[in-house]
RNA sequence: GGCGGCGUAGCCAAGUGGCUAAGGCGACGGUCUGCAAAACCGUUAUUCGGCGGUUCAAUUCCGCCCGCCGCCUCCA
């Protein structure tokens, strides 16, 4: 497996610390909002990172924390005249809800900063006995300039970034670059006893403290955004490395930025878009297919034409598994034909092959996804052209599809099955009205009387459910419009 | 200014020093269908931003140029 470090900045093949084992910490989001696009990306590439490791056999411990305390928390709640502790809690619970409409599986641990508030303090402690840290006014901040190798994973030195560096008003820094460890408490905000007095962690150091206390000292992977490389993730190092005089994580990984119509996602410039919105617009599975549709260091631009695309092919693999499925009840399927498509079986070797070796080379998702149409391609013109198509063959090919899915992510699954989507259209009365209506279309068929059975199709294909008349029966599905609950109608 | 990335068909997007440059969306033609839809078959980049260089051979390596983007401040 080659996975790209940006420490080293190169490919290399991966070597755990310990044989099988595998330890990833993914930095997660400040509970402050929903999530946004953005969080999301991180979410599904690490999530599919943890699940090729899952895959490869390996035993996988999975780390994402919350930070829970932080400025923004404060400022939020303040704002919104709410107890931080209340208002970040709810949050928390927010990010579930998308996460799982992403199929994004819960972390082994999740790790909150105001949980571990006892260890981050012995972490500074250590820090300042080892005179890599220094206490003024009620701070704590830490001496970049004492820590040589400062700037490593980032590639700055510590001059180029001292031009940039700022002092805000009240800090206390003995130099620009030295960043807070330690907060001092102002006057209502949440506060902890501390040896420097009651204060607040600093952001950076709750990861160092929550990575170490859950994975250990020089753990396999730790990953996040790009824009965490710089200054989180290289203080996060500066903090553990001067705390232990060991390497604190052996392959720093780091997805790229989602940009909207090619301008980066920014609250400034308003157009962060929310997972709580996009998923009322779009399935999760097919927003999980257009995040893992690029490489996953490559930027990402999020537009209707994309995002489109994204559904349409998402339609694609889901025709295909569902014929697979219609085929394996079908009276045609056979128990003892030989896989008479000249080596279906065959290519499906194949396919896992390029698929395993997509992954293992730094989780090249969208050549995975490629090798996912792939299959759905050969076992559709199978069936295609095979009057009685094997069953064997035909579950090989379901699993497989079961086996990528696994990996990417794509489709919920329950009880080994694959959830393809919500066949729902709100309730009882409405299928078996449908049903009613496609019976009544069938007998204006039967009678030839096509301008009635068209007006029916045509109708319900403007409310959003389209249908397919097959040789033995009617298929239908829905395609487009959403009906959110109690509103009326929405058009996408 | 410092650091890094990108430029492949109408769009999205993999990729490689030389065998037919993946896959998806779209478009076009055909099969199927009452007509559709879906599916299938076929077509859709003699060419990989431009100019040079290295090489027997470059889209792939190097240099320069043009264009785009990100980080350097909270940010996934």
């Amino acid at each position: 497996m080659e996975i790209f470090n940006t420490l080293t900045g190169r490919k290399e093949t991966f070597r755990p610390r310990e044989p099988g084992k595998v330890g990833i910490y993914v930095c997660g989001p400040t509970t402050y909002n929903f999530i946004h696009l953005g969080n999301a990306r991180a979410l599904v590439v690490f999530d599919t990172i943890r699940r090729y490791f899952l895959y490869r056999g390996y035993q996988v411990s999975y780390v994402q924390n919350f930070t829970d305390v932080d400025d923004k928390i404060i400022n939020r709640a303040r704002a919104e005249g709410m107890d931080p502790a209340v208002l970040a809690a709810r949050y928390v619970d927010e990010y579930f809800v998308d996460a799982d409409a992403l199929n994004v599986r819960r972390a082994d641990v999740h790790p909150k900063a105001s949980n571990h508030i006892p260890e981050i303090i012995e972490l500074i402690q250590t820090l300042v006995d080892r005179e890599l840290a220094y206490e003024a006014g009620g701070d704590v901040y830490f001496a970049v300039r004492k820590f040589t190798d400062y700037g490593k994973l980032s590639k700055r030195s510590v001059d180029d970034l001292r031009a940039g560096a700022r002092v805000e008003v009240g800090e206390q820094k003995h130099d620009p670059l030295d960043f807070a460890l330690w907060k001092a408490a102002k006057p209502g905000e949440p506060r902890w006893d501390s040896p420097w007095g009651p204060g607040r962690p600093g952001w950076h150091i709750e990861c160092s403290a929550m990575a170490q206390k859950y994975l250990g000292v020089g753990f396999d992977i730790h990953g996040g955004g790009a824009d965490l490389i710089f200054p989180h993730h290289e203080n996060e190092i500066a903090q553990s490395e001067g705390a232990t005089g060991r390497p604190f994580a052996r392959y720093w990984v780091h997805n790229g930025f989602v940009t909207i119509r090619e301008e980066k996602m920014s609250k400034s410039l308003g157009n962060v878009s929310l997972m709580r919105e996009l998923t009322r617009i779009h399935p999760g599975a097919a927003l999980r297919l257009f995040l893992l549709s690029n490489h996953y260091r490559s930027p990402l631009d999020f537009n209707q034409e994309s995002m489109d695309a994204g559904v349409r092919s998402l339609e694609r693999l889901k025709t295909s598994i569902n014929l697979v499925r219609e085929a394996l009840e079908s009276r045609r399927v056979r128990e003892n034909t030989p896989d008479d498509a000249g080596g279906l079986a065959a290519a499906l070797d194949q396919l896992r092959t390029r698929f395993e070796a997509a992954m293992d080379d730094d989780f090249n998702t969208a050549l995975a996804q490629a090798v996912l149409f792939d299959l759905a391609g050969e076992v559709n013109g199978y069936l295609h052209h095979s009057e009685r198509p094997n069953r064997g063959v035909l579950q090989k090919v379901l699993d497989l599809f079961t086996v990528f899915n696994n990996v990417l992510g794509i489709f919920p699954e329950r009880e080994g099955w694959l959830v393809l989507e919500a066949e729902s259209l709100g309730g009882e009365l409405s299928h078996r009205l449908l049903d009613l209506l496609i019976a009544v279309r069938q007998d204006a068929r039967r009678r030839k009387d096509f301008a009635t059975a068209d007006r029916i199709r045509d109708g319900l294909r403007e409310l959003g459910v389209t249908l397919e008349d097959t040789a033995e029966s009617v298929r239908w599905k829905k395609t487009g419009h959403q009906w959110p609950e109690g509103n009326g109608r929405s058009t996408t």
